[in-house]
DNA sequence: GCATTATGCCTCGTGTTGCAAGGTATCGCG
DNA sequence: CGCGATACCTTGCAACACGAGGCATAATGC
């Protein structure tokens, strides 16, 4: 039976800087302005929510960085792993049947 | 200013609540199965989830209860108020808002 | 007659997690 | 020289979903 809900719609911090992060290395305050103006302003992560979460994703090997200095600013950029890659596409799966679920629930679908 | 996001994918088990009640009084044992049902097993809420939001939603004026006794059974049935149907509406806009930043991140849209 | 399951209500304790607030340091601009 | 932007980080709080329990009655099964 795989995963139960277990803070089911929780996560989303995570999937967003493992998508992000897909395309191409970035780093943490980086990442705080990209989530911002992708989403047009709907979504601000702070960096209290993002640093602790990147230092997480790295721990389990989802994530590799590397410590660049440009403009004499040091910068940690992310990469995607191979298992990060892996946790992401469960992660968009997850959230896609979740997201798909409340909203059969909220335009009243016929239900089986 | 205005609201910032705010734990912003939460509250997902009040949404649910809300719009469920909006169609007809339902109690807590019977909301705990219709949303089982209704997302197909996607999403399994418990009745530790269930009763206290029911409480708080209750306490906040969304929705208004009344026991009534079926087949011998005590059943608490909850229905929506005025100020629970505009908080639902509150809600379920914030949920879209949010569910659309959330996707265009993930398919990769042109941002601005 | 007795035990198990289903119905129906509830609460407590735990763990996760999003988040604001605060702390440090460097760079560029006025 | 001061201030805002860049860039990193940690701590503490509050909210919340959740499992695990607890209580009571009806129906079902053995």
């Amino acid at each position: 039976m795989a995963e139960n809900n277990s803070n089911f719609m929780s996560g989303v911090p995570e999937l967003l800087i493992l998508r992000l992060v897909r395309e191409k290395e970035m780093y943490g305050y980086e990442l705080v302005q990209a989530i911002r103006e992708r989403s047009r302003d709907a979504i601000a992560l702070g960096e209290g929510v993002i640093y602790p979460v990147l230092h997480a994703l790295e721990r389990d090997g989802a994530l590799s960085s590397s410590r660049k200095t440009v403009n004499g600013r040091s910068r940690v950029y992310y990469a995607l792993t191979a298992a990060g890659a892996q946790r992401l596409d469960n992660l968009a799966g997850n959230w896609s049947r979740l997201t798909d679920a409340i909203h059969a629930i909220l335009i009243g679908v016929q239900h089986a």
